[in-house]
DNA sequence: TGAATTTGATGAGTTATATTCATCAACATG
DNA sequence: CATGTTGATGAATATAACTCATCAAATTCA
């Protein structure tokens, strides 16, 4: 029996979400919704309180001062009924819950794959896997651990490199026809399927050679790696991906390197910890079962 | 989107209200639910986060070590919700809301009556009611203020007596047969209502008398004053009320005195606030109005 | 500048959750 | 031992959360 200005969880994961990413849309995606329930939530949670939370701007929208003095109160009552289940969860020695964020494109190819090995050496630990490509907040997100890469890790935190971050190219065989080993020209007859999270990939592949840079740019878009390596797989294109993401397909056969060379950015696939509280058992189990795996 | 194991508003109130009353059916009362609602309720949150929060003892609820972890976790954050939304509602400055919990019967038997004469004075504070019949724990409940029996006041709390509680006996004039002042073994004579949360007042009407106790405890049984008027008016027996309850139904003719006596029992109604905090502009507004009120 | 895209809001419908009614068996009380 | 209380549960109902589709306003881009 909820008094009626009482808000629900939904609504404050809504209310917040749009708060901290600027638009509806955003929150919708982050929180696995449709735009419209997030809208919707956000006016239900208005009229219930009878305040505007933000202005509406031009179909944009700004927070209002209510809705900023709100703002820090509903993120603290969401950490903290997350910290209290987690922590009863806990308490009753049954499961426990290991809250990781992951980049996507390294949960399906890499984490999940090779989950069973960790499950089966801790399997009082339930997971809590979320995917995400923003960088992790360990103040405002109820995240144990974090495996993102090394240049977004976030003040207040410590990474340690599990694995670097080496391009290969790839296609399908059919698309390649038997070829391997292609020179950068050859490729630039292949439509390349673009990652558009890192829309500058091709023209680094590209850098030292002539290649006229809109020629590059041409193909497909994808927002995530993995997608890019299920274009690439149906012949869509030849996609440029970590390795350690290509890696399984690669070994199945479905893809081969399209070329003998590999491109190292320099940066890598780090497991980010927060400072200033000591890991829990679960977190050192699983940083070391990742250490051992990432060796294999 | 929740976590699967985040607990939802419904669920966290009816595991407080089953740990602080013990009971879900008491729970159920205190929350204006069924049995049912509330036994789900509980029955969901522990599948939810996969710990028994209660041991179930002879069809008894105790508090399981980890229910009572979590009980002052739940209970802040079911405050700091409530303090939050209604901070926010005040900031808005449209509406504020003042919470007020007060006795079922004096509520609808005097305070909403009355009520058209507050809204006037003070239209932009919206009103919270809650009906209670067990003391209020200012630090447990989020009420601004409550009116209950001085003998109910909690520790750390300020009462201000509004009415003494002077006990009449009523009943209908078509049950009296234009008879009134009836002596107390006319009374005896007739079906006596009881009120079972009050079960001596009877008792102590015919103190001084030489009645049968056992006489005096004939009747209906009904749990609140404002039912024994409806009871009274319905003709089903004698009621013996606090006046103030009474009034509008004598002022209306649809209950008479049946004796002349008046009983004290010694308590009163009072306003009861909590030490520690300066009262708000809006607590102060409705004291100084109720102040006005009973002297009219 | 115009076409394409993004954005928030909303009607209508669907799905999930909260709640009720009714009932049962275990337990407590006088 | 009869009566009342209690928590749990099947089935049905009510409510909240969510989706699909659409629209108009606003923004972006060539």
């Amino acid at each position: 029996m909820r008094q009626s200005y009482t808000p629900s969880i939904p609504e404050l994961q809504s209310f917040t979400a749009c708060a901290r990413l600027g638009t509806t849309t955003l929150a919708a995606g982050h929180l696995n919704l449709t735009q419209s329930a997030v809208s919707r939530s956000l006016a239900t949670l208005e009229d219930r309180l009878g305040v505007a939370l933000f202005n509406r701007v031009r179909k944009r929208l700004v927070l209002s001062p209510a809705g900023h003095a709100f703002l820090d109160k509903a993120e603290a009552i969401l950490a903290q009924l997350d910290d209290a289940s987690v922590g009863v969860m806990a308490f009753g020695g049954r499961t426990s819950i290991l809250r990781i964020a992951a980049l996507p494109s390294f949960v399906r190819s890499w984490l999940i794959p090779r989950l069973p090995g960790f499950t089966a050496i801790a399997p009082d630990i339930s997971l809590d896997i979320s995917a995400r490509l923003d960088p992790v907040d360990f103040i405002r997100d109820p995240v144990d651990l974090a495996i993102m890469r090394k240049t977004h890790q976030p003040t207040g935190s410590t990474a340690e490199i599990i694995l670097p971050e080496n391009l290969v190219v790839v296609a399908s065989p059919a698309l390649l026809k038997g070829a391997s080993n292609l020179s950068d020209t050859d490729l630039l007859n292949l439509p390349l399927l673009q990652q558009s999270t890192r829309p500058t990939l091709w023209l680094d592949w590209f850098r030292d050679g002539d290649a006229d840079p809109r020629r590059a740019l041409r193909g497909a878009r994808l927002d995530h790696f993995d997608m890019v390596i299920d274009a690439a797989i149906a012949g869509l294109g030849v996609g440029i991906v970590p390795h350690v993401i290509a890696r399984q397909s690669l070994d199945r056969g479905t893809l081969v390197l399209a070329s003998g060379r590999k491109f190292e950015t320099g940066d890598a696939y780090a497991l980010i910890l927060p400072d200033g509280q000591e890991p829990s058992a679960e977190v050192r189990l699983f940083r070391d079962w990742l250490r051992a795996a990432v060796r294999r």
